[in-house]
DNA sequence: GCATACGATCTGCTTATGCGTACGATATGT
DNA sequence: ACATATCGTACGCATAAGCAGATCGTATGC
């Protein structure tokens, strides 16, 4: 029941407070599995769509693209993603996952998913179909 | 239609891009009202429920306590809080919104409010209101 | 061939944040 | 009265982020 002055929170309080309990959430996961959420980021991106330039990926995963340079480094040296310059343009690294790359990100997924589909369980079933819906809606850039 | 490697991202990411958006939304408007992020926050978390103590507002609001202060102290110099201390316990500052703190927030407000639902306006009448159900939800503490 | 543009990389600056410490004022238990 | 704890406040430190500039290798247009 509402009564005034209680109304609902801001959405934007409201996605920034369940972002810090997904965060939080998900902390614990990528320590378990030896992995920065940069370099999860960064899994999940290139996962199906190796992507031509480095700036094109931090553009798309948001990150600055100094900053993604030591993430991709690191990445490269535990032999999770190859990096090589493009046959046709030499300045661009092309940017792929390993097999070993790929599999760390399935484990990883896994796991996360795991926790949000817990998370999610309290959910009414239509509410939730719903919700992922609308989230995945109003996330696109678009 | 989903197809194998195209399925939704993860939770974290579409709330985190969620995130990103609404602050991007929310900032011109927070500018055009000559308050900063935290500043609102704060007037929001007093509406109505005046606080007892800062620490306690500043865990309320997921804030750092030594932050948080020039934050309230510009508010009060504004006008917009009154911060006195409680007679009952004078190492307490009691925290109110004052008449005028009280209208400027709801001004604020209202403008965040008509954008939050030019966004919403793309779903699909029924996601939305399961959206904001699931979203209120799952943003609790609990 | 040369000027210009572009991608990746490195460095440094600036700001925001989280965290710990210290201190003064005030309450409380004994 | 005195020891101890709590609140607000100030200060410093370490980390992370965004951003700008410089360099180097490489492409491309003229």
């Amino acid at each position: 029941m509402r009564v005034p002055g209680d109304e609902r929170a801001d959405l934007g309080a409201m996605v920034m407070r369940l972002g810090r309990r997904l965060i939080a959430m998900e902390e614990p996961i990528l320590a378990r599995h030896g992995i920065s959420m940069w370099a999860y980021i960064v899994l999940s991106a290139l996962r199906g769509r190796p992507t031509r330039t480095q700036a094109a990926l931090a553009a798309a995963i948001n990150a600055d693209k100094t900053r993604l340079i030591p993430v991709l480094d690191d990445l490269q040296r535990r032999g999770l993603i190859e990096r090589e310059p493009d046959p046709a343009d030499r300045r661009v690294r092309l940017l792929s996952l390993t097999p070993a790359g790929r599999d760390r990100h399935r484990d990883v997924r896994a796991d996360i998913r795991a926790a949000e589909e817990a998370l999610l369980a309290d959910l009414a079933k239509e509410d939730r179909a719903a919700f992922l819906t609308a989230l995945e809606a109003l996330s696109q850039v678009g």
